[in-house]
DNA sequence: TTATAATTAGAATGATAATTCTAATTATAG
DNA sequence: CTATAATTAGAATTATCATTCTAATTATAA
C-alpha cells in the first residue's frame, strides 16, 4: 500500500508536482487503485477511464496531473521501488537479519522475497510484460533485484570462509539471478513443479540457493 | 525456419485448412515473416497489415485463412512447438546424447537450450508477454519446457546412483524450473550478471544445474 | 476578503488497427 | 473444357482508447 510519505520524496518527470491536499490524496488513490487493477490487467489493458471511475475522478483530472498514461505508469513503478527500498532499509537496519548460519539467512531472504512477490504479483507481471530487453531502459524489476542483492550479499559473505578473488561474490550474484528468474517465471507462466503460492516455495528456493552458493568439496 | 511439412500435421482451430498450393506457401510465408517481425515486436504491436505487406499479401487473404489475429498467433505458437518437438525427437533418437558423465550431459543439454533460446528470442519474448498465469491456458513455453524435461530426465537419472522415492526426480525437475526461469528472465529483462549472448552462458548454467542436482555429502 | 492559480468535469476529438464486404480472379475436379 | 469452390484485393467499417478542450468550481496566499 503506497502512501503520501512516498509521494513526498518523489520527483518524477511527467507528473506535475502536487500542491494541494486533495490532489495528493487523488494521486495516492490513483496509485493504489492502479495496483489493484493490475491484478487482472497489464499496462495496456489498464484503461485510464476505468481507473478514474474507480477513484471517483475524471480523465480530465488525470491528465491535469500526468502528462500521459505512460508517465502514470512510470510514476507507479518508481513509487513501488521507493516502497521496496524503504522496506529494505528498515529491515536490514534492524536486528532481524539472521547471522547464526547460512541456511537460516537464506531461508529468511527467500521468505521475504516470496512474500514480496506474492504481495506485488500483479504489478510484477505487468512490469515483466512491458519490460524491454534493452538494459538501458529502466525497469523496476532490475532495480529492485539489484537493491536486494546489494543488501544481502555482505551478510552472506560474512557467513562463509573467504575465497581469493571474486569467485564467491560471482556465485552469489548468479544464485540471485536464478532466484529472481525463477520467481518471475512463476508469476508469468507458473510452469511448476513449484508455485509461488505453495507453502514450500520459500524453503525449496532457499535450499537451492544454498546448493548454488556453497561449493561441493 | 518453419516449413510445409509442419503445416501438414497441424490442425489448428481458427485456421481454415489449406487446400491449394499457393495457400500453403502463403501460410508458411506468414509464419516465417511473423517470426521475423517478432524480433522487434510483441503480439500486440505486430500489425496484420504490416505482416501482410511483408508477405506481399493482403489483409483479405489473411482473414480468408485465419479467423482472427488471435488464431494466427495460436497457430504460430503451435507450429514452433511442433518444430521443437521434431527437433527433440530427432536429436534424442540419435547417438548425440552424452552418456559418459553427468557434467558432459548437462553441458550438452544447456548448450542446446541456450541455442534454442537464442534462435527463438523474439517469439519467446512475445509468448512470455502474452502468457496468462493461469495454468489452464496453454502456452508454448510450458509445453516446450515439459517436453524438454521429459526427454532429458531419464538420461540424467541413468548417470546417478539411485535414490529411494522420487527425491531425485523432484530435484531434477526443479533444477529445470530454475534453468528455464533464468533463461526466460534473460530474454525479458536481462538482469545480469550472465546474459544469453555471452559465450559462458551455457557453461555457467550447466554448472548450476550440476550443483542443484547432485547432493552435497 | 479577494485575486489568482489549481483543479475538476465530461463531452468531443483523433489515432490506430482489427475486421468485414463485395467484386474480381484463379485453381482444380469431373 | 467448364463449373464451382477457393482465393485475392483493398476500400470501407468498427471499436477501442488515449488525449484534448473549455467552462465551471475550489483552494490558497496576500
Amino acid at each position: 500500500m503506497l502512501d503520501e510519505e512516498l509521494l513526498a520524496g518523489a520527483d518524477v518527470p511527467g507528473m506535475r508536482p502536487v500542491q494541494q491536499q486533495r490532489s495528493r490524496e487523488l494521486v495516492v488513490r490513483l496509485m493504489n487503485e492502479g495496483l489493484t487493477l493490475l491484478q487482472d490487467h497489464d499496462f495496456d489493458s489498464l484503461s485510464v477511464e476505468a481507473l478514474c471511475a474507480r477513484c471517483e475522478a475524471t480523465v480530465g483530472s488525470f491528465y491535469g496531473r500526468f502528462e500521459s498514461k505512460e508517465a502514470f505508469i512510470d510514476t507507479l513503478q518508481r513509487l513501488v521501488v521507493a516502497d521496496a527500498r524503504r522496506y529494505l532499509d528498515a529491515i536490514y537496519a534492524s536486528d532481524a537479519v539472521p547471522d547464526d548460519s547460512l541456511p537460516h539467512l537464506l531461508a529468511w531472504i527467500c521468505k521475504g522475497g516470496v512474500r514480496w512477490y506474492r504481495d506485488h504479483e500483479g504489478l510484477i507481471r505487468a512490469c515483466l510484460r512491458r519490460a524491454t530487453h534493452d538494459r538501458r531502459t529502466w525497469t523496476p524489476l532490475r532495480e529492485a533485484g539489484r537493491l536486494h542483492v546489494a543488501y544481502a550479499l555482505p551478510h552472506i559473505v560474512a557467513l562463509l570462509p573467504p575465497e581469493p578473488g571474486t569467485a564467491l561474490e560471482e556465485r552469489i550474484t548468479f544464485a540471485f539471478q536464478m532466484l529472481f528468474g525463477t520467481l518471475n517465471n512463476m508469476v508469468l507462466i507458473d510452469p511448476g513443479p513449484v508455485s509461488l503460492r505453495q507453502p514450500a516455495a520459500a524453503r525449496t528456493l532457499a535450499a537451492a540457493m544454498h546448493q548454488l552458493i556453497v561449493l561441493r568439496m
